[in-house]
DNA sequence: GCCAACGTTGGC
DNA sequence: GCCAACGTTGGC
């Protein structure tokens, strides 16, 4: 079992909204980005752990853990033109977007934020994706050792 | 294959 | 809203 970080703007899509979907289960998705659609297709799979990433927001840091109910699935939104994450040169027989069905596991009771996060960069999160500079990607794995520190955390 | 232009991400 | 950093596109 791998584990892995999520992000999501909580203005479109919070871990509040994910705890009020039926199942507390949501696809993932709307991913537009090459390395985190190759995750979400080969790396990611059924029954790893994720945390939950807000970003862009008030106070950015991790809300909570979701498990992965389904593994890679082509991404639906991509067919819609009518959907915000349509992309023409997507299309059923050769879809270029996928997503995972994820869980609402645990909602932490409060954000592990992105500033306690960082004041572990030099020594237990040294080589923590998020914590690079410049990253962007919507989509990362997480060692077990940083996952088991960042839930000491909470 | 190079690289400039452009768009997006995401913290602040 | 700003802007650094990065990914993608497209002309050559």
């Amino acid at each position: 079992m791998n584990h892995w970080l999520l992000k999501s703007e909580p203005d479109s899509f919070s871990i509040d909204d994910l705890a009020k979907a039926p199942g507390k289960t949501c696809a993932w998705d709307g991913v537009r980005n090459f390395q985190a659609r190759n995750m979400l297709l080969d790396s990611i799979k059924k029954g790893d752990l994720a945390f939950f990433y807000h970003s862009s927001c008030a106070v950015p840091g991790i809300a909570g853990i979701v498990s992965i109910a389904r593994g890679g699935y082509p991404d639906a939104t991509a067919f819609d033109p009518k959907s915000h994450h349509y992309d023409p040169d997507s299309n059923k027989d050769s879809p270029r977007w996928y997503v995972v069905d994820v869980k609402l596991k645990v909602r932490f009771k409060r954000i592990i934020t992105l500033d306690e996060l960082r004041a572990q960069a030099q020594t237990k999160l040294r080589d923590f994706v998020l914590l690079r500079r410049g990253n962007r990607l919507s989509v990362m794995p997480v060692a077990r050792k940083e996952w088991d520190f960042i839930l000491t955390l909470e």
